[in-house]
DNA sequence: GTTTAATTACACTGTATAGTATAATTAAGT
DNA sequence: ACTTAATTATACTATACAGTGTAATTAAAC
């Protein structure tokens, strides 16, 4: 006999999931009730015990979720016919994405918190997902390979690079009410500029 | 009649806030309790009550505290016989005073994450206090004016400036176990050279 | 040594919240 | 239509914690 009927949860997980984003968002994670977050979704209490066993797991699922789709940013590869500007300018406009809804930048915000609650969670959270600069890297050797790049550490470039970015638009950001992405446009001139009159090759 | 006996508080004072640091540190603002402030004090809760009235007010005189200690960072002024290399570098070492013990470190990290929980009470009480780069601004100014810098935007340069030290020396080390002042000095040199060679007059 | 402000010990209130128990209800798959 | 897994409403437990009330104790200033 035996038979098996499962109803689709994926819908209550979802709303779920969005309802907790909310209230994380707003509370931040200790301040952020299991009650309040079932009532923003739409959804019993109990239900949403059922589907994550806990707040701990729950806010774990949301992290996973948000930091799976940086994995699913486009790869952005050297090509020696764009400008070193342009190219620049897509490595820091993927970091820019993170950021530029009010929703990913306030997942940014709580998760950042978190992170900063318990350094060593943040460790290895982020060490699960490859690091931002990974791709950076492979594209730093090939304009050097293509000399257009002159570095005698590729490291510490590309954590100038990524210093320039998140220290002047990122973090910035997380403090203010968002970005204005025609406002920055100066900065990110100026952040290529500064990058290309230390390492570019003219 | 009325004769006044008032005993010194300001050694309860101290002990309360030096425990009020200590349990912020280690458990954040929300999940630190006066109980255990009181303990780590080595007071009643009820002197921590006489004393500072609220949770709140205990912590905006910890910050209060903290911040204040910023205006006291010996002021550094532009001077044509000391190589931009060695002036830039005094600029940094202040930003890395402020992480460079773990009580501070801890301070930092703390403030931090209530900044990022409250953006509103981060811009308010941040503008209480001289933005940090209000002296760099001064220090530019002469540079430029001796002819050791150029720029066509002073504002924009600043924020270059305090965009490398912080993306990559002081952020990195809030969410990792403090810094170590021999290992970052590559990447201190890197940064100013990386600064001089867009701004620099050579 | 006396005075009295400051401190302590301790019991207490009120509230918030994570998580559970359970019986009733719903709705989807067959 | 029937079955049953998923969901809901509701009431509940246990705990933690901010803040208060108060009588007793301490210690510094005179």
């Amino acid at each position: 006999m035996s038979e098996v009927k499962n109803r689709d949860k994926s819908k209550k997980r979802e709303a779920i999931l969005n309802g907790a984003i909310d209230v994380f968002i707003s509370d931040g994670y200790e301040l952020a009730s299991m009650d309040k977050i079932a009532e923003t979704a739409g959804v019993s209490k109990r239900t949403v015990y059922n589907h994550f066993g806990s707040k701990e797991n729950l806010f774990q699922a949301v992290v996973e979720d948000f930091l799976s789709q940086r994995q699913q940013l486009k790869t952005i590869r050297y090509s020696p016919n764009i400008s070193l500007e342009d190219q620049l300018m897509a490595f820091a406009n993927a970091e820019i994405f993170l950021i530029d809804s009010s929703r990913r930048l306030g997942l940014s915000r709580v998760l950042t918190m978190v992170f900063l609650q318990d350094t060593k969670y943040a460790r290895e959270t982020v060490s699960k997902y490859p690091p931002v600069y990974d791709m950076f890297l492979k594209w730093l050797e090939e304009a050097i390979t293509d000399g257009k790049i002159k570095t005698e550490n590729q490291f510490l470039t590309a954590r100038v690079f990524y210093a320039l970015v998140e220290g002047a638009v990122t973090y910035p950001a997380l403090f203010s009410e968002g970005i204005d992405k025609e406002a920055i446009k100066p900065m990110l001139f100026e952040i290529t500029n500064t990058f290309l009159a230390r390492y570019g090759n003219c």
